[in-house]
DNA sequence: TCATTTAGTGTACGCGCGTTCACTAGTTAT
DNA sequence: ATAACTAGTGAACGCGCGTACACTAAATGA
């Protein structure tokens, strides 16, 4: 737990580096300064996820408070970032990624219609668990103050909603369904899906997978969320585009 | 669009008082002193709304803030409310009453079955137009940063689908689910309204209900919800509710 | 070996914030 | 008429913020 900065040994000893400090990356003896660069960068990264996970908004989050959790002085950030709105971009880079990753598996898990549904909220539950983080970081972003975090985020998501409606026009029984109706059934999987992340995360997390009272929380929502879709997907069969809603 | 407070006629001309000032009540002569109290109050309370649905979320909105919107000192603030999460208690009471009456307006409207979905959808678009300062509070809310303000928030969304839970059991198709279910399906019909609210409030206001570029955008997403709300109702017939999902 | 580059330091600045306090002028009550 | 009350004022405070700048010491490269 010691700071990311080690001045030769132990020199000057004050400000932010021994006693329980901020968690930072490693502390190595001799490393490259490209390495010792990557690793202060990442350290501010990880400040910042740690914090928009322990509940601190992006909106909240300064850029004295990363640096500070990273065990570095302020100026130091601005090595690294022009500003907390490009250290936002790179964590909404790293968070999609995890996000594709998790589209990916829902996909090539290639299990059949009904079953589907529930191995899809399953990998959603796993993913939320293990990349608590990144998801934090998304629901935080998409209504961040900041207008291009915002609407970043926002396309991303509108791009994975698409991406899971071509995938939903393989199925025999959407084959004949426009895009449009489509691209409707997928956003309102992926609102389903949303509203089941920001549910998850409102319990106070918990550092380690653990199968407590917060797990079964959790399980709690993964039903509903698994109820939630099967419903819809009941629907589906019956449904009929045109602009006349009745026969 | 003189300052709420008149100074005998106009002594002491400086600070927030006269030309284009902050827009606040209106400009009284003579008035009770408990008369003036109340549109001083008011006018914080609006000031606070307007900042709300121009797009600055709570977090951002600071004490000096509303204030001054009000033409009105920091310092005046106090004799109203000890704090903004105490303001924010009373935008919430304000803003649920306009909830409840958007529910009893669509319980009211009486219609049966399929055209229901259609006219709540209307009721809804109609009432966001009117009141869209209290929707765009109560959007806001939901992920403010301040806990107490969010979760009073959340639970009174949660009443509300309770509400709705109970409507919805009166319907013959729905006579025979369980309570867990009917929760699930208010839940899944509110959860995709908020989502059709949120999107609304996107668009960057209107402070007249035009017919121009933005209301087309609006019908967009009103079409929109209501193909998933049909969506939803044609699974219904077809749920069958036990822990084995399949006959 | 020695000059250069560079990651991180420490100090300082101006700003908006919440909060306090003594005050004033217009009601209200006696 | 006068005393008590009260809504609003204006100045002051300490704090955390983003940013600037001169600095240092270690790594790099000639």
């Amino acid at each position: 737990m010691t700071s990311v900065n080690r001045r030769t040994q132990n020199s000057r000893s004050h400000t932010p580096s021994r006693s329980g400090g901020p968690r930072s990356a490693a502390t190595s003896e001799r490393r490259s300064q490209s390495e010792r660069r990557q690793q202060t960068r990442q350290a501010l990264l990880d400040a910042a996820l740690d914090q928009l996970s322990d509940g601190i908004s992006f909106d909240q989050l300064s850029l004295r408070r990363v640096a500070r959790a990273a065990g570095v002085v302020p100026a130091a950030f601005y090595r690294h970032f022009d500003s907390m709105d490009e250290l936002a971009l790179v964590l909404v880079e790293e968070s999609v990624r995890t996000l594709r990753a998790m589209l990916r598996e829902a996909r090539e898990s290639g299990v059949s219609a009904d079953r589907m549904i529930s191995s899809s909220v399953e990998i959603l539950v796993s993913h939320v668990r293990a990349h608590r983080r990144h998801f934090a970081f998304i629901a935080d972003a998409r209504s961040s103050s900041n207008v291009v975090l915002r609407h970043t985020i926002r396309n991303e998501i509108r791009l994975f909603a698409s991406e899971l409606a071509t995938d939903l026009a393989r199925f025999p029984v959407l084959r004949e369904w426009t895009t449009a109706d489509l691209q409707m059934l997928a956003g309102l999987f992926v609102d389903t899906m949303i509203a089941a992340i920001d549910a998850m995360l409102e319990s106070p997390a918990s550092a380690l997978p653990v199968e407590g009272a917060e797990g079964a929380a959790q399980n709690e929502i993964a039903a509903q969320t698994e109820k939630r879709l099967r419903l819809i997907a009941l629907g589906v069969p019956h449904w009929r585009s045109g602009t006349q809603p009745r026969a």
